[in-house]
DNA sequence: ACAAGGTCATTGCACCTGCTACGAAATTGC
DNA sequence: GCAATTTCGTAGCAGGTGCAATGACCTTGT
C-alpha cells in the first residue's frame, strides 16, 4: 500500500454547478427531444429562432449577445437552418459585414407550432414546483444578474 | 410579403431550462478552466474522479448511476484518466464483466489539490449569493428530488 | 446442462463543439 | 487619404459526444 496523503470530504451532490448543470439538463432534455423528433432542430438552433421570432431581424453579432452562445454556434446554427429553409439572410446595405437574419415563413409556420410547447413545458414545470418556483427564481435572479 | 402566422409572444430570458443552463455553464466555467489548464482534466473527468475520491473504488455502473453520466462517456473519461495514471482498474473476481476503478497516489494527489479548488469554489458562490442562496437551493432541490 | 435473455463495458460511426485563423469590411489615427 | 487596427462572420482542424452495435460474461428457466 502506498501512503495516500487525505483527501477532503467533498460531496458532488451538494456542489452548486454539479447540481445546476443535471437541472439544466433535465429540464431541457425532454422538451429538446421533442422538438428534435418533430422539427429536426438542435438547442442552439432552437434558441437563434426563439430570438428571431421575439426580436425580428438581427445580425450574427445580436444574437451572440443576447443568448448565451459564441458567434461561431450562431453562425452554425444559422447554416442549419438556411440549409432547412427556415431561415433567411440578408446584406445589411449600411454595414455589409453584417447580415440580417430573418424566419422564413416556413420558420413563422414551425415557431407557431413550437412556441407554444415551450410555453407549456414551462407551465407545466411551474405547476410541478409549486412554490419552490418562486424560490428557484429569486434564486437564478441572483445569480444571473450579471450574466444576462 | 406572404402573410405570417401570428407569433406567441415568448421570451427566452423568462424560460426557465433557458435560465438554468446558462447558470450552469456560468459557474461551472470558471472552475473549469482552472482544472483543465493546470490539469488538463475536462468535466466528465473530473466527476468521475470526485466520485472515486468520495466513495472509493467503484464500477462503470455505479459512477453511471450516481453522477448523471451515461455509461458510454464514464468508460470513455475512464480510458483517458487511466492513460494519464491517474486512475487504475482491475478486474472484480466475483463478476467478471463488472471492473473495480479507483484513484492511483498520483490521482490521489491531485484530488488533495483538486478538491479544495472545488470547495473555495462552492464557498465563494456561497458567499456571493448571499441569501438568494438559501432559495436557489430550496428550488434546485425541489427540481431534483425525483432525479438524484 | 445449456439455450435464451440480460447486464456490463467498450467502440465505430457520424455529427457536433471549441478554438484559432482567416478574409472582408469598417473605423481609427496619423 | 491611407496604413494599422478592430469588428463581423465563416471555416479548418482536432477532439468530444450521442447513438447503436458488439463481445464478454452472468442469470434464468426448463
Amino acid at each position: 500500500m502506498t501512503d495516500t496523503p487525505p483527501l477532503p470530504d467533498f460531496d458532488l451532490y451538494g456542489f452548486t454547478p454539479y447540481r445546476l448543470a443535471v437541472a439544466a439538463k433535465h429540464t431541457s432534455e425532454q422538451l429538446a427531444r421533442q422538438y428534435r423528433d418533430r422539427f429536426g432542430i438542435s438547442i442552439p438552433e432552437w434558441r437563434v429562432l426563439v430570438h428571431l421570432a421575439h426580436s425580428g431581424n438581427t445580425s450574427v453579432r445580436d444574437i451572440e449577445a443576447r443568448v448565451a452562445m459564441e458567434k461561431y454556434e450562431v453562425s452554425r446554427a444559422a447554416k442549419r437552418l438556411r440549409e432547412a429553409g427556415l431561415i433567411e439572410r440578408k446584406e445589411n446595405p449600411e454595414d455589409r459585414r453584417l447580415i440580417i437574419l430573418s424566419l422564413t415563413a416556413d420558420g413563422q409556420k414551425m415557431m407557431a407550432e413550437l412556441l407554444p410547447m415551450a410555453k407549456a413545458h414551462q407551465a407545466e414545470l411551474e405547476k410541478r414546483l409549486g412554490d419552490a418556483f418562486k424560490h428557484l427564481e429569486a434564486g437564478l435572479e441572483a445569480l444571473l444578474k450579471d450574466v444576462m
